[in-house]
DNA sequence: ATGCGAAATAGACAAATGTCGATTCTAGAA
DNA sequence: TTCTAGAATCGACATTTGTCTATTTCGCAT
């Protein structure tokens, strides 16, 4: 019934916590070699040396699965890069390149023509980013800024997407340029 | 293995554009019912009095169904009230208040937890929109107008989305005006 | 009206999905 | 160390999925 609570549940069981990071690391070995669709649950649960029983102990579908672990592994490139909201520019920047970076890391080399949902994991830690920042710092006049920080999002990841199916495509720096250029004044006008 | 192309495919053979109609129709229906990942295809062939295999004729799968229908759907939805670019500020408008009327309408009245896969189907379609906005009017000095395309769309799916989900919504007209608004600058400002 | 090509149907198939009850194993507390 | 809750395994199940090979039906041009 898609009740995908499992992932947010707190624990710290080794068995459990080992179970998740297996099925995880699993997956993401899959998609260098399949795309998405093409992965069975069965050979993810294969690869992980667990039972297949065992993954739907932990999530109730292989989106499920898809959608937590870039959950961690976007968050982590993030934090592995610390971004600071002391310079909100910088941190727009570091964000969208963020965002093109993973696009790549997450789907290997070849440029499938699969678009993988991840617009459901990667969006809502941007916007999360973002309401963080907003909170911060200019925290908008008359503007809803759950809405500014959630249409933001959705424009970068959307640029960002662009950009990645692009079959011969520029720098990830020059677009993420590009894309944060043209998402500033968004912010900037929101203020008055 | 994901080729939808056959929807694509222009013709005028009856029997064939009443299949699609009859297996767009169907899903519109059961969609009033049941969540979309509840409903298989069997049901829909079911309910379209056509014989499952008839459904792999046209479609590879129900995602692919959905694509078609809610691109048949939007554009129709779209061209109703006819859009048109003379006044771009009113279009911009015209087309955000579109996202948020387009997903009352093809998500019944229940407020259901289930995020439809729609981005696929709606964004495309704004982006074709505003890439014809802007080669007819300010096409844009240094910006690339088809990533500007796609990154307005994007934004505006995201929030009228996240607009959609909450909830005890504000009218759509209202949400639809503050959406634009904040997209607006980002046209304004590709400009110069 | 007749025949051709293509669309629709029918039935079958292997594989994958999601769920279940029963059993075994194990982390952590007593 | 022993005990216990619950995590993992196992085998089985009904459904669903996507694909196939006939076979039948139907639109349309001749």
């Amino acid at each position: 019934m898609s009740q995908a609570l499992q992932p947010a549940t707190e624990t710290t069981d080794p068995r459990i916590l080992r179970s998740r990071r297996m099925l995880m690391d699993s997956l993401a070995t899959l998609l260098k070699t399949r795309e998405f669709e093409d992965i069975s649950v069965h050979e993810i649960t294969d690869e992980a040396k667990l039972n297949r029983a065992t993954f739907y102990l932990h999530y109730p579908d292989k989106s499920a699965l898809l959608l937590a672990m870039t959950e961690v592994r976007f968050r982590e490139l993030i934090e592995r890069r610390g971004i600071s909201f002391t310079d909100c520019d910088r941190a727009l920047d570091a964000i969208v390149l963020g965002v093109c970076d993973y696009l790549i890391e997450v789907t290997g080399c070849p440029v499938k023509g699969a678009l993988i949902p991840l617009e459901g994991s990667i969006i809502p830690v941007v916007e999360g980013m973002f309401r963080e920042g907003l909170s911060r710092h200019g925290a908008a006049g008359g503007v809803d800024s759950e809405l500014l920080a959630t249409t933001v999002a959705w424009a970068i990841f959307g640029g960002a997407r662009r950009w990645f199916q692009t079959p011969n495509r520029v720098a990830a720096e020059e677009m993420a340029g590009k894309i944060a250029a043209m998402v500033k004044p968004v912010f900037l006008n929101g203020n008055q």
